[in-house]
DNA sequence: AGCATTTTTGCATTCGAATGCAAATATCAA
DNA sequence: TTGATATTTGCATTCGAATGCAAAAATGCT
């Protein structure tokens, strides 16, 4: 009986028999048995916090050392339930917001001891499969900065991960959210504008069930009705260079009114729009055309074209997102929070006296 | 006896009375209960290729769906010593080289079914810590794209993890490569620009530690050798947008003679080059000063750019690097590849005849 | 020193899926 | 129908670290 004890659980602790084949990654018990220690002890060692006496910790840090042993990230998620993976959902290589957000955020997790999972999404299609993706690798959350449809939203939310959204959120819907208010801004804008001369505005906006282009062509819309401006034309883009140089021939093409100021929603358009503008219309920015636009990203400062652009501070925004994101992963429970920035107006030359 | 047995060695079978609270994710466990079938089952439905009856997987997955089971794929890469996740090394948020390289890189992950763990890497520093957070994750590849010293490449190698290079290898040390050599086409544009009849060139180069930088280097200097350029200045810049623009500042400002060409080693540096040269000095480019670079990034061909570049085919070589990483992790061995790409020169609008 | 208290250590178990092996079942041939 | 073979299924174990609990050791106090 005692033979088929012995047979049928085999402590762990024998394990300490099997060698360290060359190759073979050194584990805990490795480590114990140099140390000549247990192998709760090792894992005390790594864990900060633990109850450990000085000595033991040397010994244990000394064999470590030697085997290159480092805690296998992997076990420990098993057991502790925390993979420390965070999902980042971005929008692929179209806009060159996505990169900045990305590396900004990525840069907050490592110094919270998160590993970033990179998914980039183009459709709600692709963030179906990504949500099971991330499932399956257990990360303890999300950052979506891209599309998310408020279905998979609730799939998540049931599934008890926290999601934080990156500047977008579903208002009828509680959720936790980082996010760049810019009406402040836009409105100063539009007032400088006014100031300047203007009257006529084209707008260049993004797909229609996109909130972020909705909320930034609502507030456009609301500050030039205020300030008597006429809208004398509004087209879809897709938040690509592309299509703001083809959003521009498009204004150009279908408007009868040649507007004097284009807003765009997003930088990338813009630096579309005024290219276009420049180089194949022939038109001078800003002397002809005022443009301005959303974002602020690093390029848009470029000498070619020093956009006049509303700023969102993606830096404290990260830094909010992944201090959300810790927050929720130490204590779950069912509270959200929506954390409103302001933006800036980032006085570029891209706006002048509208032409008479 | 009997009594202690059961009590030390609880079968995992018994598990199966642990009721699924609320909120609990459901385990290959809760669905075997569920469809009446043991745990194993459950395991072999989710493995393709598995010895399965047709009637046993149906009944499987309808529970498995009825649970929202997903299999663990943190518990799944213990077992299997595979965790399916590829660190992907690319260095800061300065170059936007590096954020399309990563972005392909990613979805060609995506489609062998490996997950991108972001690494953001600014220095050697840096590397050393990130290779040990790698580590611990249990990746199974690493693609680097960005600073990694011999040291460190030989630490990954002697834990047998699978390394690829992008763009940048060790001469003296085998390893697995992909490659763009743009040596033809650097022949190629110079001849070019002899043809132009220009006869002065001014070099922007990177940091003297950078391979890239210095093989970029070589060629263009035994190129402009041979058709008996002038090398009338050479400044070290790091890649950056703005060290193109002081780089030029300092071209201006030390040279006695002024070069009729720039050529930048990367399209960012260019970028800023051309910038300085239109926005501050008042030269007209491409009819005072030409310029040429490397890597065709996007941006690059924007209007306000529309750089003479030589491109990258970062497409088919992040398949490359990709298909490599699978090849290795399939089979490990000792054996080193290296996929070399030829450049393609992208004729942009940033060269012209040699002013008189 | 003798006892109480605190700290340190080790044992045994756990997380969830995969898998070698043997048992059970199905399929086929004669 | 019987036996031989092929297929399917389940049992028990494994991966590597963390942790509750109890035993052991160290410390403090009188």
């Amino acid at each position: 009986m005692a033979n088929s004890q012995q047979k049928k659980k085999p402590s762990k602790s024998d394990q300490n028999v099997v060698p360290l084949i060359k190759g073979r990654r050194a584990t805990s018990y490795d480590v114990a048995r140099l140390a000549g220690v247990s192998q709760s002890a090792v894992s005390r060692c790594f864990k900060p916090g633990s109850s450990i006496s000085g000595k033991m910790r040397e010994r244990v840090m000394k064999a470590a050392k030697e085997l290159e042993y480092q805690p296998n990230a992997i076990a420990r998620g098993l057991i502790t339930q925390r993979s420390n993976l965070v999902a980042v959902l971005v929008s692929g290589r179209l806009n060159l917001y996505y990169p900045e957000v990305l590396f900004k955020i990525t840069e907050e997790l490592a110094k919270a001891g998160l590993q970033a999972l990179l998914f980039t999404v183009e459709s709600e299609e692709d963030a179906e499969s990504v949500i099971e993706q991330a499932w399956q690798y257990q990360v303890d959350a999300v950052i979506s900065a891209s599309h998310m449809s408020q279905a998979q939203y609730k799939v998540l939310e049931k599934r008890q991960i926290p999601v934080v959204f990156f500047n977008r959120y579903f208002s009828d819907h509680p959720n936790t959210v980082v996010y760049c208010d810019p009406s402040e801004q836009v409105h100063e804008v539009v007032k400088q504008l006014k100031t300047l001369g203007h009257q006529k505005a084209a707008l260049i906006t993004g797909p229609e069930d996109n909130m972020v282009s909705r909320e930034r062509a609502r507030m456009l819309t609301q500050s030039l009705d205020e300030f008597g401006f006429d809208i004398v034309h509004e087209v879809r883009g897709d938040f690509t260079y592309e299509s703001g140089t083809s959003a521009l021939q498009d204004i150009k093409q279908s408007s009868s009114v040649r507007p004097t100021v284009v807003m765009c929603i997003n930088d990338m358009m813009a630096m579309g729009c005024m290219d276009e503008a420049r180089s194949v219309l022939g038109w001078n920015v800003p002397e002809d055309l005022s443009i301005v636009s959303f974002d602020g990203i690093g390029m848009s400062q470029f000498a070619s074209y020093e956009l006049t652009t509303i700023r969102q501070p993606i830096g404290r925004m990260s830094e909010a997102a992944v201090r959300m994101i810790t927050e929720r992963v130490e204590r779950p429970d069912q509270s959200h929070e929506k954390r409103v920035f302001e933006g800036a107006v980032i006085q570029g030359g891209s706006i002048a006296r509208a032409p008479s």
